[in-house]
RNA sequence: GGCGGGUUGGCGGAGAGGUUACGCAGCGGAUUGCAAAUCCGUGAAGACCGGUUCGAUUCCGGUACCCGCCUCCA
């Protein structure tokens, strides 16, 4: 069996990966607040962990690996959200405008990750329907000195747990130093966090033992990855701009309630930068992948560019590597396109490519081989490897250009260009030939004029629409 | 101020202590009515300063610069 070795935050290395239980395989991965579309950003962890979901279920069997991604939907920015639709007039109650909010943003969570080529995980959780678990948690914690009500709030006691900052390399005198924490009063540590907060009228709110309130960010996935995967999993997974604080505050909790060890494997994929700086809400240098969809880039034009880069390296979005990828994708789907359609088996992928994803995803790697295989026309194991990696070329084609009609026109204008040029090769009279070729150029259309005669491929630019008169 | 990561050819981006990454662009050739596309070939690198070594871009130390986290964020 393929030994996966993964690089683990907690130790700083690569370690070869032995799961708790080979027959159930489990990984839990902090998905999105739901308050509005996804940007780029959000994606690249969706589009990391799908490799490796992918990988495991390939080494494992696709019935044994268990993958939880929650969706945050209690949070002050669904709230202002909703209240400002509530003050511009929208029908409902506050938890009904919020309820809307929060599924019309998982459809279209939904409808970009999947554009991305993306597998549902096996669990999408709610954080309003684990609400109970996160109540008994805190209460836990309380139970066993590690957390303390005042004020309406329940707070972490993060003196009562030595191991804290370990995941993050850092010790608590230091971050109290580095000045920039919160300071509210009712702590009795800077450092402590909330784990319950109350919830006025105008919020909503969980009655709990502390009163009517909501719970921290934190205790979301803590309560979510014990109540799906257990006490202890083997891999949480994340944006390395989560390690700390939420990733640090998870391990507390969870360890402290359960008394567990929690994940194994930590995993953190580096941030995605616009311009050289770091895509983020705060610095509003973000657009979404629906932006891009909408442009006509496709899902796995986009996933592509994302595997061009290791995960664990900072990785710049340029309309540049978009044009080289989709470049290469188009290259292997003209090699794969007979047999586009059958069944392949991941175990057909080459096993270069299984082998470099197994050290740590490494997806830069496993392209290499990609164009390996398309020089050498090895077109079934290419099509294979490119399903192992999330590739099946249905949303290249349905982005672009394979309409039915558009396919025919175009076949139909070469046939009448191969003519025309046939009789221009005796007539030595080309202007016919090229007045054709400029329009169709015009048009987006890339000629390939060859001894056999003429093809038409619709090129990066492709108008249909200007194929009208021609 | 504390912590973490990075610096590879024109650009993007990997691996490996000694042997071609690869892709894009360039250059040369084939092909072509002209082009494009395609195919073949090809030059080019590892921030700086030391150390270890027979040998380092790869290991170790230092310097410089860049990025991230410490505040909602993937």
């Amino acid at each position: 069996m393929t030994t996966i070795r993964l690089h683990n935050t907690l130790s700083r290395t690569k370690e070869d990966f032995v799961p708790l239980d080979p027959s159930n395989v489990r990984m839990y991965v902090c998905g999105p607040t739901v308050y509005d579309r996804a940007h780029l950003g959000n994606g690249r962890p969706v589009v990391v962990f799908d490799v490796l979901f992918r990988l495991l279920r390939h080494v494992y069997g696709e019935g044994a690996v268990t993958y939880a991604r929650n969706f945050t939907d209690v949070d002050d920015r669904i709230n202002e959200t909703a209240q400002k639709r509530r003050a511009a007039g929208a029908e409902g109650s506050l938890e009904d405008l919020i309820h809307q909010r929060t599924e019309e943003t998982i459809a279209w969570y939904h409808a970009d990750m999947d554009a991305l080529g993306t597998l549902r995980p096996s669990f999408e959780p709610r954080a309003t329907e684990y609400i109970g678990g996160m109540i008994a948690m805190i209460q836990t914690l309380i139970d066993k000195g590690h957390a303390y009500e005042v004020a309406g709030h329940v707070l972490f006691k993060v003196r009562s747990y030595p191991a804290y900052g370990r995941l993050s390399g850092r010790s608590v005198d230091d971050m109290i130093a580095g000045a920039r924490v919160e300071v509210a009063p009712y702590k009795d540590d800077p450092m402590d966090f909330v784990l319950w907060k109350p919830s006025d009228a105008s919020l909503p709110g969980w009655e709990s033992p502390w009163g009517r309130g909501r719970p921290g960010w934190h205790i979301e996935c803590s309560a979510m990855s014990y109540e799906l995967l257990g006490a202890s999993f083997d891999i949480h997974g994340g944006g390395i701009d989560l390690q700390f604080p939420h990733h640090e505050n998870e391990i507390a909790q969870s360890c402290c309630a359960l008394g567990s060890g929690f994940a194994r494997v930590w995993m953190h994929n580096e941030m995605l930068m616009v311009e050289g700086r770091k895509m983020s809400k705060s610095l509003g240098n973000f657009f979404t992948v629906r932006d891009l969809l909408d442009q006509g880039v496709p899902g796995e034009v986009i996933r592509y560019v994302m595997l061009m880069t290791h995960y664990r390296s900072p990785m710049d979005w340029t309309a540049e590597k978009a044009r080289i990828a989709r470049g290469a994708l188009e290259d292997f789907q003209s090699i794969v396109a007979d047999h586009i359609g059958r069944s392949v088996s991941p175990d057909d992928a080459d096993p270069r490519i299984i082998d470099a994803l197994a050290d740590d995803l490494n997806t830069s790697l496993a392209i290499h081989y990609l164009y390996d295989l398309a020089k050498k026309r090895q077109a079934e194991t290419l099509l294979a490897s490119l399903h192992l990696l999330g590739f099946d070329f249905s949303t290249l084609q349905d982005a672009t250009w394979s309409a039915d009609d558009v396919t025919l026109t175009l076949s139909e204008l070469a046939a009448q260009m191969t003519a025309l040029r046939e009789t221009a090769l005796t007539t030595k009279n080309f202007a016919p030939v090229d007045a054709l070729k400029s329009a169709l150029i015009a048009a987006g259309v890339e000629v390939r004029m060859s001894k056999s005669g003429v093809e038409l491929v619709p090129g990066p630019g492709f108008d249909p629409a200007k194929l009208g008169g021609l």
